[in-house]
DNA sequence: CGATGCGGGTGCA
DNA sequence: TGCACCCGCATCG
């Protein structure tokens, strides 16, 4: 499932973030993954800029495993509006928590931009019910990087080609409802892994806010990120706020993509995941780890605010600020 | 300000 | 032990 072509053979698959030696003959190393899903490992050069800031386009907070050789990072779900409003064409609006434990809570407080509802943040859940984590590890000329999680593959993924994010959103979303709902609306759709025959995807790493617009991609559900020049990066994302227009997501994420393939084939971005995407999309899946089923997710949402619900999860919305 | 890292420390299995 | 996670501290842009 990984994007990248061949040259994963070999490296690729022999090796584990633990091990105690990492692979050092990498002939080829791998084009930066602004979206990982599940169970991928990469093998990035140490240049990467990408891979030096351990940047994902995914809100990422960093965990502490007491290991200062390997930097262990777990996902923290992505905001949506509580009212689950829809924009044009159904879109959706889809926030990325801050990452920042005061910033989300400041977030939290903020209100849907799109219709001035409440928002809720969907708790990452992908991982045996725990958020999915991401594990990176600097050796040598290399930065190694693995998604670590223990994704009941069974309904983790619903074909090989057809599924969308799963681990990343779709299942790991803790609430089910919900995110059956999500996924209906949205279509959390695309396969960072499968087809792409980009090697990822430029935009937003970080600074998908919301966006719900992608206008452009109704016609095609989801194809491939496409990669996009740098410059393009940032401009992406098209905000499509209602109203605030400047304050939406800022994309600070400078992303060079020197490592990029030129963009040319592939198609935008816009139809990421998270974004937001549209309307029915044929594949959802609802992936959840079992336990995760039994997530009360309204509970843990209506919280925005509550107490019984972690301090991360609960917070807040998006870089809107 | 907030993204990131680090690492002490806690609670659980 | 391993893992998830809270918390403060520090750096950096």
């Amino acid at each position: 499932m990984e994007p990248e072509n061949a040259d994963s053979s070999d490296k690729e698959l022999s090796w584990d973030i633990n091990d105690m030696k990492l692979p050092q003959n990498v002939k080829k190393t791998d084009w930066f993954q602004e979206w990982p899903d599940a169970y991928e490992k990469h093998i990035y050069s140490s240049d990467d800029r990408n891979a030096q800031r351990h940047l994902s386009s995914w809100a990422m907070r960093n965990t502490n495993n007491h290991n200062s050789r390997i930097l262990k990072k777990s996902c923290l779900g992505v905001v949506v509006c509580g009212r689950d409003c829809s924009v044009a064409e159904g879109r959706k609006v889809y926030l990325r928590p801050a990452i920042c434990d005061k910033a989300r809570q400041k977030q939290q407080r903020k209100r849907c931009p799109n219709c001035d509802g409440p928002l809720k943040l969907i708790p990452c859940r992908g991982h045996g019910g725990f958020p999915v984590t991401n594990f990176w590890r600097h050796d040598g000329r290399f930065i190694f990087f693995q998604l670590y999680d223990k994704w009941d593959l069974s309904h983790s993924r619903v074909s090989s080609s057809g599924d969308l994010l799963q681990p990343s959103i779709s299942g790991v979303f803790s609430d089910y409802s919900d995110l059956q709902a999500w996924n209906k609306n949205v279509a959390l759709g695309r396969s960072p892994l499968n087809d792409n025959s980009c090697p990822s995807y430029p935009f937003p790493l970080t600074s998908w806010p919301y966006d719900f617009s992608s206008s452009q991609s109704s016609s095609e559900p989801f194809h491939q990120p496409v990669p996009v020049e740098p410059s393009a990066v940032k401009s992406s994302y098209p905000p499509i706020w209602p109203n605030q227009g400047g304050e939406l997501y800022e994309e600070k994420v400078p992303v060079d993509f020197n490592s990029y393939h030129p963009p040319t084939t592939c198609h935008s971005p816009q139809e990421d995941p998270l974004l937001l995407s549209h309307t029915s999309q044929p594949y959802h899946q609802y992936a959840l780890p079992g336990k995760s089923n039994k997530w009360d997710f309204d509970e843990e949402m209506g919280c925005l605010g509550l107490d019984h619900c972690n301090s991360e999860m609960l917070l807040n919305l998006c870089p809107l600020r």
